[in-house]
RNA sequence: GGCAUCGUGGCCGAGUGGCUAGGCAGAGCUCUGCAAAAGCUUGUACAGCGGUUCGAAUCCGCUCGAUGCCUCCA
């Protein structure tokens, strides 16, 4: 099955099919967060599709080195304060210690994409404790005689190195164009030209984070601190790079640059990149209100939405749109996931307790596997995966109504891989526990004795008693249902 | 202005030359004390204009629109 698995690589703008460097090995790089507030959710998204590439990869038996930085060495902001990193400048507006803000914000990202039941990466890199290999990459890369130093900063000479290696391969820009596009806001700069990027800056006084280095005190430039990290822990060429859309231009070109200056080689065979999450239509940004972070929507605390929405629901919703296609979180969406999301789940549970007959009637399991598998191996296509798996519910609720029948392997079958492409693959959960649960007797017992109550109450004709019963536990968030073999309750 | 990715029904969202996507919402029926759930049946579509083709949602061109990047925000 593997070697059928086909990826779009943004290089080429081309599926291709995925064949490792190494045989039955991955190595896989993705951007991570910075951590100098709390996780965006259009970052969230970018991590849920490569986690579902993560898992489905070594659900088809691959070793997979998953590498995903925490870049806590911050950005130069371009504000008013030209020059100064991001991370200490938050530290010094609330009066507290740079690694303070990185601890709470890496603390805050990794309960978030636990919530979303991402795995963790097999190494989860941070910046500033790799400031070694970067200050020896940049010394590298000027041996090869593309950087040069300017009071104490480095910068990466792109039209140099464009006249010896193409500059702009996956962004599809080209240098000429670049020079006359390049809007003019320089002036305070050492660069020799405008498309040139930072390796090493040199600290200002004020600056609080810098590390000694062989130009000046001071601190690597962005783009460096990737390809420091992949290179050490992936090699000099490795498979798979990841990262949001936005990335791809400068950040994933300047790492191509700076690897390909020093080996001369592409160090990447397929490049991936999700596209972005909207909001209500509009791009997400605090200026302008149209924002929301993952934990108010879990809580509901927001003056977005009317109701709050379960991380799986929010998982749920992100897979069912493909991981190259922007994704429009609106209420009315998210409650239809939700609806759907439920739906799912429901067959799930019902596919534990069919009746198994002799023959199976209305349903081919090897076709429906395979197109699930096809599904998957077409550049991860989620959405048709869970429209088969919606397809197989179907199937589920026909057996249980008893207008189709299964047999007993088809019934193991199912049982299997929908339990592998709903847990392991889709990364999904039950959203609810059902009751009982062993561990709260009384409720139980409780709940128990209501139902014998309503039954009984429905038995003597007195629907005043069996409604207010049902019409009560709804408002608790317990689901009445009465099916021909008696009433059943779950819990929301 | 340049580069990139897109534009599918009431909403979300797959599909890339001929063959049902799927979910949510809607309509009718069955089941039900009534609901809920489920089953059966069912309508609405490919941004616009032109071209290629026996045939285009799918390929090509143009127009309009959206989103991202071009300024170290995933």
């Amino acid at each position: 099955m593997d070697s059928s698995l086909v990826v779009y690589n943004s290089l080429n703008g081309k599926k291709e099919t995925f064949l490792p460097l190494l045989k039955n090995h991955v190595g896989m790089y993705v951007c991570g967060p910075t951590v100098y507030s709390n996780v965006h959710l259009g970052n969230c998204r970018t991590f849920i599709s490569f986690d579902l590439i993560y898992r489905y990869l070594k659900h088809l038996g691959y070793k997979v080195r998953y590498v995903r930085n925490i870049t806590d060495a911050g950005h130069l902001e371009n504000d008013a304060d030209e020059g100064e990193d991001r991370i200490a400048k938050k530290a010094r507006l609330e009066s507290i210690e740079p690694m303070e803000v990185v601890q709470r914000y890496t603390v805050d990202f990794r309960s978030i994409m636990a919530k979303f039941n991402a795995l963790p990466p097999s190494i989860e890199p941070t910046a500033t404790g790799h400031i070694v290999e970067q200050i020896e990459l940049i010394k590298e890369i000027i041996i090869q005689g593309y950087a040069y130093e300017v009071n104490g900063s480095v910068y990466f000479d792109v039209i140099k190195f464009n006249k010896d290696i193409p500059y702009g391969k996956l962004s599809g820009r080209n240098i000429d164009e670049l020079i006359h596009n390049t809007r003019s806001l320089d002036g305070q700069s050492d660069k020799k030209n405008p498309q040139d990027f930072a390796l090493w800056k040199k600290a200002e006084p004020v600056h609080i984070m810098r590390w000694p280095s062989p130009w000046s005190d001071g601190f690597p430039g962005w783009h460096l601190e990737c390809t420091a990290m992949s290179t050490k822990y992936l090699g000099s060429q490795f498979d798979i790079h990841g990262g949001g859309m936005d990335l791809k231009f400068p950040h994933h070109e300047c790492e191509i640059a700076q690897a390909e200056s020093i080996t001369k080689k592409a160090p990447v065979s397929y490049w991936l990149h999700a596209n972005m999450l909207t909001l209500n239509g509009k791009k997400m940004a605090k200026s302008t209100g149209n924002n929301i972070l993952p934990e108010e929507i879990f809580t509901g605390e927001n003056t977005l939405f009317k109701q709050s929405f379960s991380p799986m629901v929010v998982r749920f919703f992100i897979l069912q749109a493909h991981y190259r296609s922007i994704v429009d979180l609106s209420e009315t969406a998210l409650i239809a996931s939700e609806k759907g999301f439920y739906r799912l789940v429901d067959g799930l549970v019902k596919l534990d307790t069919l009746p198994v007959s002799d023959h199976t009637t209305g349903f081919d399991f090897t076709n429906w596997l395979n197109k699930c598998y096809a599904a998957m191996n077409d550049d991860f296509n989620s959405p048709l995966l869970i429209a088969h798996l919606f397809d197989a519910v179907k199937y589920i609720n026909s057996v249980h109504h008893g207008t189709l029948t299964i047999s007993s392997e088809d019934t193991q079958n199912l049982q299997k891989y929908i339990h592998d492409f709903f847990f392991d693959v889709l990364g999904l959960e039950k959203p609810f526990k059902e009751i009982p649960s062993k561990g709260n007797k009384q409720l139980n017992g409780t709940l128990d004795l209501l139902m014998i109550l309503r039954n009984k109450a429905r038995e003597n004709k007195d629907f005043g008693t069996s409604d207010l019963i049902r019409d009560t536990l709804n408002e608790l968030d317990i689901q009445v249902n009465d099916t021909p073999e008696g009433s059943t309750f779950k819990k929301n």
